[in-house]
RNA sequence: CGCGGGGUGGAGCAGCCCGGUAGCUCGUCAGGCUCAUAACCUGAAGGUCAGAGGUUCAAAUCCUCUCCCCGCAC
């Protein structure tokens, strides 16, 4: 099919890998502008961006479709359908009405649970035992569309915001393909999302990323992990901010912050019952398993923090 | 030129401001203690102090440049 692609993070590349693969005309990719940023402020393309480039495809990078003109521009590259995924820019209905099979969404939730801007992390932080990734018919709406396509994917004990990430971006980009084949043969049901179980996966703030001990050792643990590597749960000793990357819920009970073991293993006391930190990283540093951040850096069980 | 921290035996750090020939914790190896041990005791090996220049009688320590890593911001 001739196609246009939508997205800018790591996320939605494989998927755009796998259409392209799948000997799709991918007529042009959409992508958010390269944006000054890292260490240096350098101009860096976005990874969708860096992957077209080196596939040869147009590239476009609007600011928005609100001019008559980038409206146009879409719509003259006669689309039988549109593929987004994570792009971060809002679509006016005149783009969505535009390809002749609309914009199809790639979502990496079981909708209605989690529409927007960071499903993947509020999944894990809230303690799902499954998410997903949804393809749906886009509308005006945040990711309020009928639902096509979907898969299912369980979230374990030991996921992180990374690993989750990766396996959810795989799954995305193996039913990509698997949608537009079943468009071709009109073989796709629409299901309406139910109006039970809506929540909304907000943008994670600096400040929400700082860990709370008060809460129960099953609530920090999903907390660090869901946050891990990026942006990091964090907590402060002594002014000096350290991240806590990968984490497990834990024997022991204390007052919430109290270091409850700080040998062998690093662990922390929380509202109900314990963490051990497994893996931490001070700023300035790199990450290393706390027995090696434990050698460098003064803390003893006992100390509040 | 967005702000900032860091590169010291295999690992993690101290020492740098107030120059004077390298220290701590762990690991490794050998021996001892022990029923035994990842515990304890004794000893040993292992470092061009990221790299290149410069200042100096003398530089890990001061000055300049380069390379690499990371935090914030995004």
């Amino acid at each position: 099919m001739r196609l246009a692609f939508m997205g800018t993070p790591d996320f939605a590349v494989p998927v755009l890998s796998e259409l392209l693969a799948a000997g799709h005309d991918i007529a042009a990719v959409y992508t958010r502008a390269a944006q000054p940023t890292g260490r240096g402020r350098k101009l860096t393309p976005s990874p969708v961006q860096t992957f077209a480039e080196l596939n040869s495809i147009e590239i476009r990078t609007p600011k928005n479709f609100k001019s008559e003109t980038e409206r146009a521009a879409f719509s003259a590259l006669n689309l039988d359908v549109a593929i987004v995924v994570a792009y971060g820019l809002i679509l006016p209905q005149a783009v969505l009405n535009a390809p002749a099979h609309g914009c199809l969404n790639l979502h990496a939730s079981r909708l209605p649970r989690w529409r927007g801007a960071a499903p993947i992390q509020r999944a894990i932080m809230a303690g799902d035992k499954l998410t997903g990734v949804d393809v749906m018919r886009m509308e005006t709406g945040l990711d309020t569309g009928p639902v096509l396509l979907s898969e299912t994917v369980e979230i374990k004990p030991a996921d992180t915001f990374q690993t989750l990430h990766d396996r959810l971006s795989h799954v995305a980009a193996q039913l990509a393909p698997r949608a537009l084949a079943a468009l071709e043969r009109d073989a796709l049901g629409e299901k309406i999302q139910p109006e039970q179980g809506i929540t909304y996966a907000h943008k994670i703030s600096p400040e929400e990323a700082k860990i709370d001990w008060s809460k129960p050792a099953s609530d920090v643990d999903c907390h660090i992990r869901g946050l891990s590597p990026f942006p990091g749960a964090w907590f402060e000793v002594d002014g000096a901010r350290i991240k806590a990357l990968f984490s497990r819920v834990s024997d022991g009970a204390g007052a919430s912050g109290t270091i409850l073991q700080a040998d062998e293993k690093l662990t922390i006391a929380c509202g109900d019952g314990a963490v051990e930190l497994v893996q931490l990283q001070r700023a300035g540093k790199r990450a290393q398993p706390a027995k090696e951040f434990l050698r460098g850096f003064d803390l003893v069980a006992g100390r509040s923090i």
